[in-house]
DNA sequence: ATGGAACGATAGAATTCATCTATCAATATG
DNA sequence: CATATTGATAGATGAATTCTATCGTTCCAT
């Protein structure tokens, strides 16, 4: 009976029958069944439906809430007993935000050496929908910011401070500069992620907040994208220093700092907080504390 | 999948595959082949047999902890989902140590009247059984003592001190006194509970720091049997203030203080450290927070 | 209004799965 | 050495799950 809850959480992530039965592997008769059995059996209603998926009923929520937990520590089991065969194996699950997937290696590299035999899986995500896939355990940690949105029921590892640099090439106006203000930053057509994430709106609180408004010239939801333009030496952008570095500086392509004010924002490692952890994920962790003293020069 | 669970969990209290089997309300070679199922899906050996049941392997340990948590949270689900369509119901199980038996009543009788509709049933088990049960999803709650044992993987609420009392009639040696020492309960002839009884070997240690020895006239393992026993003004019991009390005094009968040293143990509920808790017990927890303070006089 | 598409519920058949009874082999016990 | 106990195995039965096919609503565009 147990086994049902998966559809509930599939539901939950789905919102609709049909996409939630496919996810089980299922029909969508097959899953109408399930949820009808566990509501008989509780005798309670779980989903508003009318004609079409509404909502969860509060009794609803509530075993959803269960089903996670206890989904999550059958996972769990099976994984630690397979660890205890042959090590540590299995699929890790990580979503990241787009500014940070250049630092993901730092983290999976040493982590490989250590258990060979653990994929990785890594997803690029804004913050918000790393919040939500760590809920429904569709990913088992989250690379994001720490500093701002409320994190819920997740430990956090800070790893280090994200800080800002105005990607330039030399010729262009500011180029030359040993640092600039984000005021003068302001008045530059920029390539910035599109709204929905949240190194965007940060960038867009520091030019606001220093009298200037964010009108970017390009808009993307891929930080490649971002700087392929930028190397071409006819478009600017903001980005982290460490991203910046990673993807390669030249001669013309400066990466200046950005100044009034210095700001930082945490990123970090964010885990599901259960008690035990899966040991692919507590692996994960230690990996983190290990690197986050080196990452912040 | 997950209700072959509840096979390892009895067979973990049985270690007899045809109890563990009956337990679970299924025949023995169902009970076989749900554990052999479960070491097919996870390949890996569980339980170590040879003709009889042995041992758990080491991955039958770590699965058996898993089990706990799991179906302890199935349950929880299950009644809190109960609990949300007609308030508190169910039944709450509760096993105490027989000295605090006689104030179980002080819990439950206001429970009762917060939660109509909870059922109880209240064991009368030594302490170290108590924390078995508990460990093994058999009991919601023990009241047992605090101080001694290693209590485990469990949360506890102190109720009250147990202060010893020689229950003695009036016309008996030391029957007229308003304090005895333990040095002179040690010269008495006693009714004891037996020696597997915490509380008898809480005695017992006393009576040997005082110099004396142990030798009770009787031993039993019910309250019952002790205080009618005494009652006849033929004994003589060493027992705690609270039970002497509820159980009732009269002109002949006299309950004194002993000293030297005034001896206390810390009785208390213990519940299972499981976040969320099962509403049935965090309504006991309750109670015993707000009893506790009436309780110690 | 009306036709069509999307969604979830329902009915009936096929099949898988779990469980039971009966029995066996191995081991412990006296 | 005889017997009892324990857990594994085999085959039959029955229950439960899942599938295919279809239906009734609702929503939306024409």
């Amino acid at each position: 009976m147990n086994d049902k809850l998966d559809f509930i959480l599939a539901l939950a992530r789905e919102r609709h029958f049909g996409r939630a039965a496919e996810a089980c592997g299922v029909t969508q008769p097959t899953l109408s069944a399930g949820l009808k059995q566990l509501e008989k059996q509780t005798g309670v209603l779980l989903v508003n439906r009318g004609s079409r998926f509404q909502s969860f009923t509060p009794e609803g929520e509530r075993m959803l809430e269960w089903a996670r937990r206890i989904v999550g520590d059958t996972r769990a089991m099976h994984e630690e007993i397979n660890s205890l065969r042959r090590g540590l194996s299995g699929r890790l699950r990580i979503a990241a935000i787009p500014t940070a997937l250049a630092m993901v290696a730092l983290l999976t590299t040493p982590y490989r050496v250590r258990h060979p035999n653990v994929q990785f899986t890594i997803l690029s995500r804004t913050s918000i929908e790393i919040l939500g896939l760590l809920e429904n355990l569709e990913i088992d940690a989250g690379i994001t910011y720490l500093d701002n949105e409320p994190l819920g029921r997740v430990n956090a590892i800070p790893l280090y401070h994200e800080r800002y640099r105005l990607l330039t090439s030399a010729e262009a106006p500011l180029g030359n500069r040993e640092q600039v203000t984000w005021a003068e930053v302001a008045q530059v057509p920029l390539c910035l992620l599109t709204p929905d994430m949240q190194n965007r709106r940060i960038i867009d609180r520091l030019l606001r907040a220093a009298g200037g408004e964010s009108r970017p010239t390009l808009e993307s939801d891929s930080m490649i994208l971002l700087f392929s333009h930028v190397r071409t030496g006819r478009w600017a952008s903001v980005m982290p220093a460490k991203l910046a570095e990673t993807l390669g500086l030249t001669d013309t392509l400066r990466a200046i700092p950005i100044v009034e004010p210095e700001a930082t924002q945490t990123v970090g490692l964010v885990v599901p907080s259960r008690e035990p952890m899966m040991q692919i994920t507590a692996a994960l962790v230690e990996e983190a504390k290990r690197a986050a003293p080196t990452l912040d020069n």
